[in-house]
DNA sequence: AAACCGGGGCA
DNA sequence: TGCCCAGGTTT
């Protein structure tokens, strides 16, 4: 098919199906765009727009983001994973803000050049916040033009991947190119999914080869699998007699990197962990069930242990990196997901 | 339990 | 340049 031909049949699909209410096509400034894409590469638009709503609301533009503190950032983060995003989120903000005088690059290549910001969100905030035309390759569209095109072979390949490149080039139309980009996200999020695709009602049935070949569901190709080790720690979550709890800020990069969580002790006994902290003997240590935490490169199954103290010990002192975690009138930082979920249970049984 | 996801970083 | 890393949701 030509490109106008491609094009236009994805367009009329979109000016009738597609998603015209999603709260950053409202006012499509690259600053809004840029937030909502980079929420968007890691969590699907229902979990994102209660997030891009609570961002937009404490940070309006990109000098107030590039003026928030870290911690404030990661807190409104909070949940949504892949946290090295909000850091190069906050990183870009202050860039285009100091050295850019808060205005954002009008080209890839510009955009590019800001931490967190690659080919394709680099792509799609351009075309969509001007019109320009720009080309993306997201996961939907990676599925809509791999079973389009029947391009077989798992897309982190790097063949596999410049062939799926070289076809989202080719598509892309000089006109209406911020609502082509929306069109082809919309067709691979609502029609074109991951199982059991909605054929009849897509725009490029007729023309889909992998529909052709009853194989829809075999592109793109299946990342090889890989079995996945098991990890140990345990957290020790030590209360003082004011009912606050101990939290240490992890270093980035890593797991959790610039989140707060309870102090881990894989290795020594609890009792010589606890000593070892705070130079105290604690009044009592309670285990909790160990639970399951899955990343994608490992299992962590994670032993809390509920450490009560009977004083604030003297050795350790609130500083950068480590406080008091009051329950009750919860600081603004940002938490690893197990210690959300533990921090509830801590306050539950109160 | 497995699949998924865009970009950064390093060998 | 080709892997490995990161974390929570959906299936």
């Amino acid at each position: 098919m030509s490109t106008p031909e491609f094009a236009q049949k994805v367009l009329t699909w979109f000016d009738q199906h597609g998603r015209h209410d999603l709260p950053w096509q409202e006012d499509t400034t690259p600053y809004r765009v840029w937030v909502s894409e980079t929420m968007l590469q890691q969590t699907q638009v229902k979990t994102v727009i209660p997030y891009f709503h609570r961002f937009m609301n404490a940070f309006p533009t990109v000098e107030n983001l590039a003026a928030a503190e870290e911690d404030e950032v990661l807190h409104l983060w909070t949940g949504l994973g892949y946290y090295a995003r909000a850091r190069n989120l906050h990183k870009a903000a202050r860039q285009v803000a100091q050295e850019l005088d808060g205005v954002f690059p009008d080209s890839v290549e510009g955009l590019e050049a800001l931490p967190g910001i690659g080919r394709s969100t680099a792509g799609a905030v351009l075309s969509i916040s001007s019109g320009q035309r720009a080309t993306i390759l997201d996961g939907n569209v990676k599925r809509v033009l791999a079973r389009y095109a029947a391009v077989a072979g798992w897309p982190g390949k790097t063949a596999v991947h410049d062939e799926l490149w070289r076809i989202a080039d080719r598509y892309t139309p000089h006109e209406r190119c911020a609502d082509y980009t929306q069109a082809m996200m919309d067709l691979g999020a609502t029609l074109c999914t991951r199982t059991r695709p909605s054929c009849p009602q897509c725009p490029l049935q007729t023309e889909c080869e992998a529909h052709a070949l009853g194989r829809e569901t075999d592109f793109p190709g299946k990342k090889p699998r890989k079995v996945i080790p098991v990890r140990t720690t345990r957290f020790l979550m030590l209360r003082n007699a004011s009912g606050d709890v101990w939290l240490e800020k992890r270093p980035s990069p890593g797991i959790w990197g610039g989140l707060w969580c309870f102090p881990e002790s894989p290795d020594l006994t609890p009792e010589a962990s606890v000593l070892d902290l705070t130079g105290l003997a604690p009044a009592s240590i309670e285990p909790w069930p160990v639970f399951r935490h899955t990343f994608s490169h490992y299992h962590l199954d994670i032993e809390p242990l509920l450490v009560q103290l009977d004083a604030s010990p003297a050795a350790i002192m609130e500083a950068d990196r480590q406080l008091w975690y009051n329950v009750r009138q919860p600081p603004q930082i940002g938490l690893a997901a197990p210690v959300v979920g533990l921090l509830q249970q801590l306050t539950a049984q109160e």
